[in-house]
DNA sequence: GCGTGGTACCTAATCCTATTAGGTATAGTC
DNA sequence: GACTATACCTAATAGGATTAGGTACCACGC
């Protein structure tokens, strides 16, 4: 019995594979120490326990997000920062559903998850400079347009949007909608600033 | 041992009251039994397992949410009856997390679930009824609401909004946004309806 | 009022998952 | 080339879902 040198980032790893092609619920230490070629109680050294690992799984899901979302708003601003963005994170909620959910099923504590979730919402933040909101302002900005965004790759992840009208449209609109909410909101801080 | 006569509505109530209490996760046959003062198996009388226990919980809770949205929205239209559909959706989301929480784990299949699923579509399509949407414009519109709350109420059941600002105030000004947003899209539709 | 059948509920047992305890051997260090 | 740290192991416990196979209650027939 060789060593394999595993550490939590692949088991982690190992966890976010199953969780993309098998659902959530299919993660399990049984299923990840088949997966790596190890017996269950062996993921202990790496990992304090199954809450653990789904927290760490979360973290996981957040950065990468993060990432995405980085990237494909890179040289971008205003609208086009916001659409770009919202095609990136519906993107990567197609491409990893399973880790998408683990994000959604752990709620975020401290540590290593609030750190993920805090850089997401800092590049959500800067997709949205554009803006140029401010305050509290550009807080109802920025969970507008999370929960617009989660919103409905949640609901289309669960099945719920069934009529047979194109989801790519209505998410379009849905950014637009948002692209217009949020410029309503920029004049009027706009307006208060220069009466201040 | 006299015969408690349950049903499976009293399973599924059951069922909610701990998913409400204490979480989804909670939700084990081994509690509900203990709850209703009999054995694990004998749950298998009135349901044929865990699964369709969780699809009849979502089941009644898209049919209660539904409920409660048609009694916020009678007697009022427009930007009224959207204010008040988003009030009675977050409060429901407020009062019944587990509820709420179980109609997101259970995939919308066929049967129960669907039946409730569409009986919510009903619902929140007559409340945007004032915005005198058609085709494909009311889905997008519809599909658009229901992903600004539910992602909203998601984003903050998961402990995700953690800025130290009124999540009352961006709930506000959210559905505003989808004033603002339905609006548009319903001056759009006018148009096109004129010029064909 | 009394047998009779359906079934609500039971106990016992199986399988799967997470987790702990305690051993073994491998990999790197002096 | 011996030594220590530890990655991995087997064995065992506990709690969950589920199945098999009784037992007795309740409603119905006469």
């Amino acid at each position: 019995m060789p060593r394999l040198g595993l550490d939590t980032a692949a088991v982690v790893g190992a966890a976010a594979e199953i969780a993309d092609a098998q659902g959530v619920d299919a993660v399990t230490l049984a299923r990840i120490a088949d997966r790596l070629g190890v017996r269950a109680p062996s993921l202990y050294v790496h990992i304090t326990g199954l809450g653990e690992l789904r927290r760490l799984l979360a973290a996981r899901g957040a950065r990468e997000l993060a990432d995405a979302l980085r990237d494909a708003v890179a040289g971008r601003a205003g609208r086009d920062a916001l659409s770009a963005a919202a095609g990136a994170y519906r993107g990567y909620a197609h491409e990893h559903p399973g880790c998408y959910a683990a994000m959604q099923r752990a709620p975020v504590g401290a540590g290593e998850d609030a750190d993920a979730a805090a850089e997401l919402y800092g590049v959500i933040r800067a997709a949205l400079s554009g803006y140029h909101l401010r305050g509290a302002a550009e807080v109802h900005g920025i969970r507008a347009v999370r929960a617009g965004l989660h919103g409905f790759v949640s609901l289309e992840a669960m099945g719920g949007l069934r009529m047979r009208i194109s989801t790519d449209a209505s998410y379009a609109g849905l950014v637009e909608m948002l692209h217009l909410g949020l410029t309503t909101l920029g004049a009027r801080v706009g307006a208060a600033g220069h009466g201040a």
